[in-house]
DNA sequence: GGGTTATGTTCGGCATTACAAAACCGGAAT
DNA sequence: ATTCCGGTTTTGTAATGCCGAACATAACCC
């Protein structure tokens, strides 16, 4: 019990119930789409059926849950579809986003999606699925690893170099699959690339077969808000095509600062001389 | 303590603190979009500021409230985003309707909405706004009156009137407008009306000033699985182009039908003979 | 069809812990 | 500088959430 106090201190204003009613909530959304019956909520709760019971007894009297036959199995509640709805207008701009994804997935003919930076990390708002039959399961409200994809990176080249390793350093670099940077200074130069480029490539970082491509866009004081990105397959698109796609991610994201008021910053280019030999690759 | 024991045991089972922290988020919902104060969260909920700020913060660390500065504010976090979007993928062929919203939007130029019936009621699941430049509130996830709402009366028009009677009798009839059908035998002949012109109206029914036309969409059983609608500011639409939208809707309807592979139920004429005379009024 | 297993539901008692009140703190306004 | 007001922390106590075990009910299988 001595051994980190801060973290017991912490959880002291913490109501315990609460804590299980929102992990049984996480559990039935994970479990979907099937839903979850109370033995194996108790079971994934680690706490007794009676316990499970109450919990959801309370959720499904509130409309949160619903109780799907047979075998009593529940479920998310629409509930949820309402909160979610007014959080997204709650989102700044809100509706500005999804007429531009439109016409980025028209110009690309791939699954577009925008984020917001939350502490550096990309929390995706908005999403207009491709017309290609392949889909990807990408939740809205989902957070992304800021160094192991486009819309982290995208937003990551924007923050001075301190906050970039402050945010690495929370959370370390996990690996996802054989591309993803490990290594703070090659995630800076990749950063430095970025800013040269105007948009940043997650070139089967966070999952194999998949690339994505993406752009920050700002606010009036030059602030990132977030950024856009296109996702695809890795094995049908030559790279002079992504380079195409960059830009029209690019020219979007641009779109949207415009939208804003916004204003994108001045680069300050790196001294770093490792950098120095990259600035035409653009081209490549 | 004798007076209902059957609402005491049916609170049995349900976990005070749970249904607080759940009540704490309806409250922070409805006072959108600028976020409560501990102290104001206290009050509203009848509890001391302490246990308000446990709640509160159990909530926060978890993600599905936010901390907007200043003046420590509790607003919904993006943590809803997600399970929105995640109940909105649960719904069955989820990503119709949209498709067809917009074109009944664009057909119309009104704002037009999906719902499905849970038992009798409608739940609004998706929304494609129109054009102009006045707002409805509508949220996704919001029930709406069976009674008093286009979409409502759409799907009551589907079912047998016993089952029109249990449900209408379950909540009455409440008053919304002075136009609100507050009788049932009146509802039932309006049901009838809606039968067999293809839709419904709500004149003014649920708000002063709105109407809404519906008509229902059915699956393979011939069940009603929900309907669609649209709605308008009444005083710029002359009847004729009432009847215009109206049948559009249906169409759209009718699309939405056919998506699910389904079937509409042959009408059943009633005998009732007040009825019998509103036959051609379809034509008014 | 009866026995068997796996569930979902109900109950009572103990220990936990959620709660309220009050003290503490820090910033804004006077 | 002082007061006020709201947010945070503390602490004791009573409420209550939790568990285990009993009961009910449905699915399953010889």
């Amino acid at each position: 019990m001595t051994e980190d106090a801060e973290v017991e201190a912490a959880d002291r204003y913490r109501v315990k119930s609460v804590q299980r009613a929102l992990r049984l909530v996480e559990l039935i959304a994970d479990a979907a789409p099937n839903g979850l019956t109370v033995t194996e909520l108790a079971r994934q709760l680690k706490t007794s059926k009676s316990t499970a019971f109450a919990l959801a007894q309370t959720m499904l009297a509130n409309g949160y849950l619903r109780d799907v036959q047979p075998g009593p199995r529940y479920q998310l509640g629409l509930a949820f579809l309402r909160l979610g709805d007014l959080v997204s207008r709650q989102i700044p701009l809100g509706d500005t986003y999804r007429p531009v994804l439109v016409q980025l997935t028209e110009a690309t003919g791939l699954t577009s999606r925008a984020a917001i930076s939350e502490d550096g990390y990309p929390v995706f708002i908005e999403r207009v699925d491709g017309p290609g039959t392949v889909r990807f399961h990408t939740l809205l409200g989902h957070r992304e690893a800021p160094h192991a994809s486009a819309a982290g990176k995208a937003i990551l080249s924007t923050l001075p170099t301190t906050d970039v390793e402050r945010i690495c350093g929370a959370h370390g670099l996990p690996r996802h699959t054989r591309n993803t940077i490990t290594e703070v200074p090659i995630l800076l130069d990749d950063l430095e690339r970025t800013r040269r480029r105007g948009f940043s490539i997650d070139d089967e970082e966070d999952a194999e077969g998949i690339f994505c491509i993406a752009a920050p866009f700002f606010d009036h004081s030059q602030r990132c808000v977030g950024a856009i990105s296109v996702t695809g397959i890795k094995i049908d698109v030559p790279s002079w095509k992504m380079q195409e796609f960059g830009h029209l991610v690019a020219d979007h994201a641009r779109i949207l600062t415009s939208r804003f008021n916004g204003q994108a910053p001045t680069l300050h280019l790196t001294s770093n001389p490792r950098i120095q030999n990259l600035v035409d690759e653009v081209s490549n």
